[in-house]
DNA sequence: ATTTTATTAGAATATATATTCTAATAAAGC
DNA sequence: GCTTTATTAGAATATATATTCTAATAAAAT
């Protein structure tokens, strides 16, 4: 019952992506959003408590499009196809990719996040957190905090920093990437044993 | 001539760098630049023309006590050195790490800077630049793209990768960093050859 | 057909903060 | 001592944008 709706809240979310990505999160108005589906701001709010929560709901979506495949990769066992999928999911999606490495968290959407978003966000850290462990106790038998700060280094850290160069550019990473990612990572986990 | 000063220049930079660092760059309104010196507004203004200018100027303050070390040590020709100075300073300049790892320039000050300011930031990129072309040639006799971007990766990229996340965690990097960095540098450099 | 209500519609309001403006001060030079 | 002017002082203004509010709509349920 009640009047159709003409607007999702998909689009709102879509809208507010474009913005982010192209302009930075500083252009993402609630007035900008409406004119880029066309809609009146009191339909954004009529979805959205407040922008804070449109753009949590934002980056979520993208940090879980990010690592929904990356978990996927690291819970079969295999780090170095786990560190290149980062240049990979780059390349895929580039927008999503500008948005999640190029801005921080907090830029996008500050501190007072609904406890329902909260969680979501607990989530995946946590997630994150228990694949590495995983991954470090599947590799080496046990688990210390040693290997895992290697593990992270090679699987995490330098992918971004391979990466976020051709992001600030406008540009794909080049293949190249993927071979220093490669080198470094055995390099890294070689000393494992 | 004149009303002697009581507050300086210099102040203001250090009261927005101190803002900036420790509670982001949103936190460094004029009204709390001036709280932090205990002066009025007026007097910040009567110093710089804007909040922009203000904030470029400190950035252009941090990247500088940066990179004055670490071009030095490249022109040494020590790439190893140069992509060790990262972690070094960070440890030697925790709040100025902060502001100048944490957020982007342009989260700092934005796109409207005045000739003058607009001229650092170009040599400042410039001798970066010029610096790496010296080394690359240094090292391998020719320059080429391909060598570039692998000393980037070893001397800025996976430095920078090393450390931010104790950034992000608010602590000094811990010495492992520095192996981490050394083995990657020798594995992405011996392929120079 | 009437009622109900989710939704559209967009004008009005609230708020934060950069910037401007006017006046008062105080040191230096004469 | 008087004049000049760089500086302090902080109130007033401008502006941008998030948020709220009231009214109009339209589809579904009865």
């Amino acid at each position: 019952m009640g009047r159709t709706a003409y607007y999702t809240s998909e689009q709102f979310v879509d809208a507010a992506l474009k913005i982010a990505a192209l302009q930075g999160p500083a252009a993402v108005t609630i007035a900008a959003v409406a004119g880029e589906v066309g809609a009146p701001v009191g339909s954004v709010y009529h979805r959205y408590l407040s922008r804070n929560t449109l753009l949590a709901e934002v980056w979520l979506r993208v940090i879980s499009s990010f690592q929904e495949a990356f978990l996927q990769t690291l819970d079969n066992g295999d780090g170095l196809a786990a560190a290149l999928h980062t240049p990979r999911w780059v390349r895929l999606h580039p927008a999503e990719a500008r948005l999640l490495l190029l801005y921080r968290r907090e830029e996008l959407a500050d501190g007072s996040w609904a406890d329902d978003l909260k969680e979501k966000a607990r989530r995946i850290t946590r997630d994150l957190d228990c694949a590495v462990r995983n991954y470090v106790v599947r590799m080496s038998g046990k688990y210390d905090q040693e290997s895992a700060d290697r593990a992270v280094f090679a699987i995490i850290d330098v992918p971004y920093a391979a990466v976020i160069r051709y992001i600030r550019l406008g540009r794909k990473p080049p293949k190249k990437v993927d071979d220093y990612i490669r080198q470094t990572y055995s390099t890294i986990m070689r000393k494992e044993k």
